[in-house]
DNA sequence: TCACTTATTGAACATCTGTTCATTAAAAAT
DNA sequence: ATTTTTAATGAACAGATGTTCAATAAGTGA
């Protein structure tokens, strides 16, 4: 009743052969063709799995996002909802995480891209953010938008920077942001 | 020296095309062979102009972030830079321009459409805010990155609202957010 | 092991893309 | 008004897409 081996093996490839390629080529010029020679695929399965290179991508960045997921968890387990003054630079994943997969990110934030990665990642954020802070604004939804955009603005301009800063020193900006405000 | 008529002529065939067409489908769905026919214009002839149909309307998109720059030209002539705990909504022009052009914006934010017109938008609401603020922080432009992606934040977040909100009640959500940092 | 279920295959098809090139025709320059 | 310049055309091409369908073979379950 689990999942056909023959499904598991034939996504493997995929999987395996995206990889191959994104170290040749950017993700847009990735041809279904190719990528299905390549995985030694029937161009007609990759169709049963996926409809396109970006829903194929999109696969692999759901897996990181899964990890984002579960990094914001880890400092939560002192005390939560954290507050702005108390905010230890320590305790931001976000910059980890976004240097740990790196080389994905080049690609979500790069401009052939659909809008479709950053929502995934704007939405996984938006989470994090409402279970950490309290409803403390009438328009709380629009609050939340505003934080988790901005946070994503800095990891823009990083990426802008071609992520020369250590995620520490990300870390700090945003504290420092965040405490220039409650000055 | 000016240029040809014939080249204006045949850019506003494709531009009255794709405005024809995005009434009928979403932009990811527009041919550019559907498109030429329309426009009563040789496919051959299309490239000689542009690349490709998000390259048509990246062109589109030109004109509405001019229109943007000129916005927000307009509450500067009163004083700048402008302070956080002084800002009247009234001179927040942003809202009232996603507002004005709605039906594209709606485009702009839609999930299957390259990130590259984020970047369009970005880039002027940047140039703006380093206009009206001065260089406190150290790390500036990560202070203006996170302060433009926060307002874009926004905007997502009221076009997944279907722009229910006016644009004044927009403004005063984006004020209300700065000052309660202030506090 | 054998029967079953179903994922994968290969071939074929219409459509769209991106490009080339000689020809035509429209606009600019004189 | 005529010449010159060059944008637009139409045809043709290889390659990629997205889909269908019967045949095959791999995996599942008894």
């Amino acid at each position: 009743m689990s999942v056909d081996l023959r499904v598991v093996k034939t996504r493997e490839r995929l999987h395996e052969s995206l990889i191959a390629l994104l170290k040749e080529m950017p993700l847009e010029k990735i041809k279904i063709s190719v990528l299905c020679q390549r995985a030694q695929i029937n161009r007609g399965t990759f169709y049963l799995h996926y409809e396109s290179i970006d829903a194929l991508f999109a696969d692999f960045f759901e897996q990181i996002i899964a990890d984002l997921r579960e990094a914001y968890l880890e400092p939560l387990r002192t005390k939560s909802p954290l507050k702005i003054k108390e905010l230890d630079p320590k305790t931001v994943r976000i910059f980890h995480h976004i240097k740990k997969y790196e080389s994905f990110y080049r690609i979500v934030f790069s401009k052939n891209v659909p809008l479709a990665y950053y929502y995934m990642l704007l939405e996984q954020i938006t989470l994090n953010l409402q279970q950490n802070t309290k409803a403390t604004h009438v328009d709380n939804d629009y609050f939340i938008a505003y934080q988790a955009n901005a946070i994503i603005g800095l990891a823009l301009q990083w990426a802008q920077r071609d992520f020369q800063e250590t995620a520490e020193e990300l870390s700090e900006i945003l504290v420092k942001i965040l405490r220039s405000k409650s000055e």
